[in-house]
DNA sequence: TGACGTGATACGTCGGAGGTCTTAAGCGAC
DNA sequence: GTCGCTTAAGACCTCCGACGTATCACGTCA
C-alpha cells in the first residue's frame, strides 16, 4: 500500500479510534509528516483527499482541524458523487427518492411544528400562480427540504438532499417541455401542505408518492 | 480558490461535460499539470482526493484513468464516509435503512429469479443451527445483499451496502449476541426467503421491516 | 512461435525553497 | 484604560528538481 494511503488510514484511525475528536487540532504538517513516517507532500496528497469528503478542514495560516462529522457534513460529499451520475441512472436515484421521501414526509406529520407549517406556506405564497422555471425549482427544493428537515433524522435529510441533485436537473428539463407541469407541481405541493396541517401521515406518504412518480412517470416516458 | 480545488472542479468538468468518458485514459500527470496550469505536486493531491472517492483510477508504472462511474463504485465510498459516525448516529443510519431495506426486498419479491432463491436457500441452509458470530454476521450481510441486488436497483443497492458497514453491523452484533437474537434472526431470514418465493411483496416487506425494527428496538433500549 | 530480458514510460516519494494567509502580540493614539 | 494599527511568528500553499518503483511494449534468442 502507498505510504499516502496508509497515511488515510492512521489519520482516520485517529480519528474513529477517538484519539482525533471532533473539532481537533492536528500537528502542523511537518510534525504529522514527521509522525507517521513521510514526507510532507505526501501527507498533504492525504490530508487534502480527507478534505474533500469533509474529515477534515484546512485553514492556511491556521491549521488542520477535525471536522464536527455531522452525517450533514458527510453525506454532503455525496452530492459530489452524485454529479458525476449521467442520465441513464437518472432513474435509479429517482427510484430511491420515491422510496425515501415519501417515508419522510410521513414522519413529519407526525412532529412538524406549527411554526414550520406557517413557514412552508408563506414559502408557497410568496411563490405566486405563474413563477419561473428557476424559481419553481428552486421553491421546490427548498420545499421539500424544509420538510423532511422535519422528519427528526439528519441522516435521511442528507441523503434527500444529495439524491435531489439529479431529480432537480430533470425536473429543470421537465418544467420547460412538459406545458402543465408548474400548476400540477403547485397543486401537489399545496396538498402535501394540507395532509402535513391535517397531521395525516398516511396522506401525506400518498401526495408525495404522487409527486414524484409523476417527475418518474414523466422521466420513464421520454427517455 | 486554491489551484488545487480548481483542479479538482477542471477535472469533474471534464469527466461531466464527456471530455473524458469512463475508462478514459488523463494525459499524464506532467502534461496534465502543464496544461492545467499548476505544478504536478498539486495535481497529484486533487488526482488523489478524486481516487479517494473512486472517480480515478491510479495505476503506477501504467497511468491514471477514469474510472466506469458505476453507482455502485461511486457510493462504495460512503461506506468510507460511514465509518466515521459515533453510536449516538447509528440509530438515524438504521432507521433510513428501515425504510429503505423493506422497501427493496418488496422490489425484490417481483423479480428475484428461482435460481437467486435457490442459492439464498443453500447460504442459509449451509449456516446451520448454531452458527458462530463471525459466521453469522456475514451470513447476515450477505442475504440481505442477495436479496437487494435483486430489487434491480445498483443505487439501492449500494446505497443500503454503504448504511448496512460492517463496523456499525459488528458494533450491533457485538452486544446482541447475548439475547436469543441468534435463533431469532435466522427464523426471520427464513420468513423473509418464504415470502419472496410466494411472490408475496408485502409479507415480504413486512418481514424485513420486523426484522430491523427488532435490532432498532435492542439498539435503542440499549444505548 | 513463444519465453525472456531490457528499455521507455508513468506514477510514487522525497527534500527544500519561497509565497501567502491567519493570528496574536506589541505599540501608540485617544 | 481602551481601541486601532503595525508587525512578527506560525501554518498552510505552491513550486521545483531529483530519484525510486511498477508496468508495458518491443526486440532478442532459443
Amino acid at each position: 500500500m502507498a505510504v499516502t494511503d496508509e497515511a488515510i488510514e492512521k489519520i482516520k484511525g485517529m480519528i474513529v479510534s477517538g484519539a482525533l475528536r471532533p473539532g481537533d487540532r492536528l500537528p502542523k504538517e511537518s510534525e504529522l509528516a514527521a509522525d507517521l513516517g513521510l514526507s510532507r507532500n505526501s501527507l498533504r496528497e492525504a490530508v487534502r483527499a480527507l478534505s474533500l469528503i469533509r474529515i477534515l478542514d484546512v485553514r492556511q495560516g491556521d491549521g488542520t482541524y477535525v471536522t464536527s462529522l455531522d452525517p450533514q457534513l458527510l453525506l454532503e460529499a455525496m452530492s459530489f458523487v452524485v454529479d458525476f451520475h449521467r442520465d441513464d441512472t437518472v432513474l435509479e436515484f429517482l427510484a430511491v427518492r420515491r422510496i425515501l421521501e415519501p417515508a419522510a414526509t410521513a414522519m413529519a406529520a407526525l412532529r412538524i411544528s406549527e411554526q414550520q407549517l406557517d413557514a412552508l406556506t408563506a414559502q408557497l405564497d410568496k411563490l405566486g400562480e405563474a413563477p419561473s422555471v428557476e424559481d419553481l425549482v428552486a421553491c421546490d427544493l427548498e420545499f421539500h427540504r424544509g420538510i423532511v428537515q422535519s422528519s427528526g433524522n439528519s441522516v435521511l435529510c442528507s441523503l434527500l438532499d444529495g439524491l435531489s441533485g439529479p431529480t432537480t436537473r430533470a425536473r429543470i428539463w421537465r418544467g420547460l417541455t412538459q406545458e402543465d407541469a408548474v400548476g400540477r407541481t403547485l397543486r401537489e405541493h399545496r396538498a402535501i401542505l394540507a395532509a402535513l396541517r391535517d397531521r395525516d401521515a398516511e396522506a401525506a406518504r400518498s401526495w408525495a408518492t404522487v409527486h414524484i412518480a409523476s417527475v418518474e412517470q414523466w422521466l420513464r416516458s421520454t427517455l
